[in-house]
DNA sequence: ATGAAAGCGCTAACAA
DNA sequence: TTGTTAGCGCTTTCAT
């Protein structure tokens, strides 16, 4: 007895009652053939859409199939074909909350079409990495999509890998390799002009942590716009953390340094609620003294606080959607893809923390 | 010319019998066996630690496997076997903050060993789950986790599966099913006795969306400790929905109808945030003159406001692991899997805003 | 239009 | 100890 026969039918006396013929997944393309009265190879051609079949005989085929339930087996056809119709989602961290939306994205775009998602987490360790990538490709996942837990560059998996990958969030060292990100520099931009829309001229910015390419990117935003708008910041950037406390704690230097802004820009949206509080403390209206925006546009931060948060979506999950169908169409096309990093447009989400001026 | 397209033109040209295929990454057992100057059942021997290969030609094997990079085909190894090392991981909303950390610890159990994971996100669409049920089993997988979104009991995949199932966070509503839930009810209980420690006596509750599970529990469980210590609840507890806004709303009703408490169980961290607030807007101090406790423990939240939250961790990574070991096992075992609900522990995790009265 | 046969890469009886 | 043979389920020539 084979091990096969052998596991299908323990499975089978091991849950529900004995009489229960468990079809799914034993019905071989030959019972197929054989309930039809044809050949397995006309039974594949008609199965297939081939057009070397008579139509009755097809009708009967697909008849025989319908009947047993019968399920083609990818692994056979996999087998044979050299494609398995599955992808490696190798992510950074499960934890960060950004990689989850453009998870949710690609699997997303993939859902759609016959390709499913192999995940692996490798916590940000680059031996675990290394591994996930091999058993990926031990696998034969027709592709890769990396994706980050910060926008700053990460290494390349190199270019001589057997399947097209894409970079989503990080992008990637390499710029031979296509990369997704979202755009921090314009988000920058796009957070000054909605406070300058508002009327404000006294605008000042409190940063996220200074290690990370997402603070610079929109610190180098925030000042580009000013300096087109002809300002000067009402106060020198600070950076610091990318928490509450922190956005208390820098509004209030800001602030105890006589700093009078009547804009205040948030490296992102849990820094703005920190600003929120302190800003409060001393007595100042937002959005009337002060007008707040943030960055990331987190539900749960944006719209618990009073009043609620103006924020810039980065759109994670569009990237993730936008690189999980780069990736397809990559494998479709047969595995060549343009290098280069494609940046993915925020989305300005105005809430009661931002006003115009009366 | 790439590897990949190289593989494409081999495919394209069809078997055309002669001769070198050779994709990197694509070595077969073959070419192994060849180089080692063995047959294939040899080198296969060899390979797999079988004991009937002397220790030399195991050796030559070996070293012509390393030389050339070999790894065996998983998808020629599970055709045969019937097993594919996969599990197929569907989710009810990887929006979700709850299947997050329990997705974590599943991957986490599995990485450790050999199996990877199929991951499938079905958005709480019944049509989807049925869609991606059968995508999973075409592709073969050996067992099933059903991540829910949250702790109502949820349909059962059937009892006539040809891979054990295991349910995690939503359970099964059918009883022979095997799922892992929060322990919500003790959760309940854990919050009302660690403020009775701290000194409290005259205890609300602030509580969720009625409409979920896990509010009815934990009101059981709150009740229920109160009725052990003798007391009454401070307030009627009313339940609204999971926001900082009913947090605030919620408990300035309260206070409005003049219930004087000296602690407040919140049902999760953002009702507690805002009680927190409404609180503070009545010149009540926190934890002086109400110890204030959450449920969640979600990091962002907790931490984020002042004074920092006492919260119950519902251990939620450790659910996934559970759940994933479970399974893992029940694969190794050949199938079989006692049903039943096993319930999570919660873990108290204590900050400012709750202290023992002095 | 149909079928016989040859594999895809691997494992495991069974011979030698 | 080693090799031969027979598949796993499927697709694809290449006859017929």
């Amino acid at each position: 007895m084979t091990q096969k026969a052998r596991s299908r039918e323990e499975r089978g006396t091991g849950r529900a009652g004995d009489g229960v013929r468990r079809t799914t997944g034993n019905v071989t393309l030959s019972d197929v053939a054989r309930l039809a009265g044809v050949s397995i190879a006309t039974a594949s051609k008609a199965l297939n859409g081939r057009d070397q079949v008579r139509a009755e005989t097809r009708e009967r085929v697909l008849d025989a199939a319908e009947r047993l339930s019968f399920r083609p087996n990818p692994l056979a056809r996999g087998l044979l074909a050299g494609a398995t119709g599955t992808v490696g989602l190798l992510t950074g961290d499960l934890e960060g909350r950004f990689s989850l939306p453009i998870l949710m994205g690609a699997e997303d775009a993939f859902g759609a079409g016959e390709l499913s998602v192999f995940l692996c987490d490798a916590r940000g360790d680059a031996i675990r990495e290394r591994h996930h990538v091999r058993a990926l490709l031990d696998r034969r996942v027709d592709g890769l999509i990396v994706v980050g837990s910060s926008t700053d560059p990460r290494p390349s998996l190199g270019r001589d890998l057997p399947v097209p990958v894409v970079y989503a969030y990080a992008p990637s060292e390499d710029p031979a390799d296509l990369s997704f990100v979202p755009d921090n520099v314009a988000a920058g931009r796009m957070a000054v002009e909605h406070l300058l829309a508002c009327g404000r001229t006294r605008i000042a910015h409190i940063a996220g942590d200074a290690g990370y390419a997402a603070t610079t990117d929109r610190i180098a935003g925030i000042a580009a716009a000013l300096a087109e708008a002809g300002l000067e910041p009402a106060a020198p950037c600070r950076t610091g953390a990318w928490s509450e406390s922190w956005g208390r704690a820098g509004t209030a230097m800001l602030l105890d340094q006589g700093a009078e802004p009547d804009g205040l820009v948030c490296g992102n949206d849990q820094l703005a609620r920190g600003a929120l509080d302190s800003l409060r403390d001393r007595g100042l209206r937002v959005p009337d003294d002060v007008a707040v925006v943030g960055f990331d546009n987190w539900q749960v931060m944006t719209e618990g606080c009073r009043p609620m948060l103006t924020s810039l979506d980065m759109n994670l999950e569009q990237l993730g959607r936008d690189a999980a169908t780069a990736l397809a169409q990559a494998i479709a096309d047969g595995g060549t893809l343009a290098g280069g990093v494609r940046a993915q447009p925020a989305r300005l989400v105005v809430r009661g923390s931002s006003v115009p001026l009366t």
